[in-house]
DNA sequence: TACCTGGATGACAGTCACTGACATCGGTGC
DNA sequence: GCACCGATGTCAGTGACTGTCATCCAGGTA
């Protein structure tokens, strides 16, 4: 049982959803965590910022990827549609993962400090994307605009997915609702 | 200096905004809150579920006055012209305080889970905002978007407000950003 | 006036997230 | 073998937050 162990962050993580889930996030204590992961409190806060960011630690890279998306987006397609294509590409990383994204999303929606997380990771999505987006050449409030609009958009097809039956795919699910939110903002 | 001074809530949220202010949200204490409010740190924990929140309280308010001004809307109204139209008056009631919504929102901006409570309260918006919607009748992918996308708008509005001059009024500034938002998700 | 009751506050002890400082271990390169 | 360095352990501390019980003040009632 030693020092060296492969892996600590991610049998951390591993360790942590265990717990969340078995006896829910409150309940959790960090010892407990770092216990079962055969470590201790201090080198989780190593690894993890807060107890919270050991759920959230694969956002970072899904931002990545969208950037990526929509920098490399067609010059003559909309802000709008390069967020939308951007999204349905990232919707794909979900698919391999969907029971694991449901053990995860039921954790996060039943505590309150855990849904403010993923709402702040959401807003750096959002700015990320319209950082990308003025770097196309959108100027300032249609870019802020298109990118939040769009988040929004993934936001409401993921909640459809996650509660969903798992018939239709993710990114089926998020053109839809960016169809939908075009329809809307039509007004009448 | 008694127990019984009046508007004990209050004191404490004067109190802490201007410790926040002159010292930071972190380098703050509870107990040094409930001190220069000549009250004890229990009793800040009984007005006011954590060290953020003293800073939200008017966030119901609010939400409660979007609520009825949809709900109030002409039903003649499309969705998001309803919500367009509710967060126009809304902006009227920050106009008076602008200095201290100016103060409040660089604490805010300076920490991050600061933002992280502002954001839930935002969703929280958005969320009663559907409701209303399909209360009237909405369809359900088409009302969650129309809030969503709303409360973008108005967050993008805010913004500018904040950081630019005095000079336009929040509700012109909200109305702008509807259009702009209405032109962006037009795709090309 | 004296008493009683209820809600607001104080006092105090305890848990737990999180941090800083320093010691220790184990692999790597020489 | 030996020096070095990064990852981990140990320990002591701070501060947010909670449960519990005592205490105080206001108002009503006899």
């Amino acid at each position: 049982m030693g020092r060296w162990e492969p892996n600590a962050r991610g049998r951390l993580a591993k360790a942590a959803l265990e717990l969340y889930v078995e006896r829910g996030y409150e309940q959790t204590t960090v010892a407990e965590i770092a216990k079962r992961a055969g470590l201790t409190e201090r080198t989780f806060f190593r690894h993890f910022a807060d107890k919270r960011e050991v759920l959230f630690s694969g956002s970072d890279e899904l931002r990545e990827h969208l950037a990526d998306a929509v920098a490399g987006a067609p010059d003559s397609m909309a802000p709008i549609d390069a967020v939308a294509a951007a999204f349905e590409k990232v919707g794909v990383l979900f698919e391999e993962g969907r029971e694991r994204s449901l053990q995860r999303q039921s954790v996060i929606a039943a505590n309150a400090e855990l849904r403010e997380r993923e709402l702040i990771k959401l807003a750096w999505w959002s700015a990320t994307l319209a950082d990308t987006l003025r770097r196309r050449g959108v100027a300032d409030p249609a870019a802020s605009l298109a990118a939040e609009a769009g988040v929004a958009a993934f936001k409401v097809a993921f909640e459809r997915w996650i509660s969903g039956p798992a018939e239709p795919d993710l990114s089926q699910i998020v053109r839809e609702s960016f169809d939908e939110l075009k329809a809307v903002t039509a007004g009448r």
